[in-house]
DNA sequence: CCGGATGTTCACCT
DNA sequence: GAGGTGAACATCCG
């Protein structure tokens, strides 16, 4: 589920619940969640300590800390992966908007730090495919979606031959555009996903932007990526809710991707 | 039973 | 160097 618009919503909930509450102890009992040789013994540090911040980066989520003795800790990365939610005193930081709610049964609670008020916040992911790790190199990160100028946009795009699905989703140059977003986006754009990256027009640029900006607002709004006005079509025998053609079904950039070669070009 | 799923990383090709 | 592909991760769902 993740992509920019939930992680957001995680962020939220980190820094409306999450800070300042002192850490009793750090639960990390998957060590392959935890990423760049962390081990579960170097998390101890946080215990006394508590979160000072919660930031978001593309679909990074950031925790800043600050350790018992006063001193600046560690600067805890979350990852999620396509299951992950955070979950905070049993609260998900996006409602109603996991179809399964077994998603968040307590073995898939992959990490967890809780509070010496004995709330906790943790990341349940059923697939495993999160992680978390310390210093998350935060230079590595492309622009972020949710602030997005038109002049980062051309800049992430420009000269590229790769599709420009794929140059959407590459989190090191836009930040938080997963595949749902990135064929909602092309979509309302009437922009093909294969097409170069660098091929727009600037008037296609500009409308791109626009239409990036204003799909994120709505979606966001309406409850998350999965929101999409094409997102009940994207199945077999879909058709475009705009114009009533045949959607097509491709991969590009790796991921399955459904658009409208009728007004998308 | 099989295929696919809102993500990332890596090895291995072209 | 730039891109693409497939595998890996683990579980659920149609």
């Amino acid at each position: 589920m993740p992509e920019v618009l939930e992680v957001e919503a995680y962020r939220a909930l980190a820094e409306q619940a999450g800070l300042g509450r002192t850490i009793a102890s750090v639960e990390a009992p998957d060590s392959w969640y935890l990423k760049r040789g962390l081990t579960a013994s170097q998390l101890q540090v946080l215990v006394g300590g508590h979160f000072e911040a919660a930031r978001r980066l593309g679909k990074l989520l950031l925790l800043d800390t600050r350790l018992a003795s006063g001193a600046e800790g560690p600067v805890l990365g979350l990852r999620f992966g396509m299951s992950g939610r955070l979950v905070v005193d049993g609260r998900v930081g996006t409602g109603p908007l996991w179809h399964s709610p077994r998603g968040c049964l307590p073995r898939y609670e992959r990490f967890a730090v809780v509070f010496a008020d004995g709330g906790h916040l943790g990341i349940s992911d059923p697939r495993r495919l999160g992680g978390v790790e310390v210093e998350p190199s935060e230079a590595r990160v492309g622009f972020d979606a949710a602030t997005l100028t038109p002049g980062q946009l051309a800049r992430a795009l420009s000269t590229s031959r790769a599709p420009l699905k794929a140059r959407l989703m590459d989190q090191a140059r836009v930040a938080g555009i997963g595949n749902l977003i990135a064929d909602e986006v092309l979509w309302r754009a009437g922009l093909a996903p294969s097409r170069p990256a660098g091929s727009l027009s600037p008037a296609e640029l500009r409308r791109l932007h626009r239409h990036l900006r204003a799909a994120l607002a709505q979606m966001g709004a309406r409850g998350g990526s999965h929101t999409g006005d094409l997102m009940a079509h994207r199945t077999p025998g879909g058709r475009c809710p705009r114009d009533g053609q045949p959607l097509q079904r491709d991969r590009v950039g790796g991921r399955t991707t459904w658009w409208c070669p009728a007004h998308q070009r």
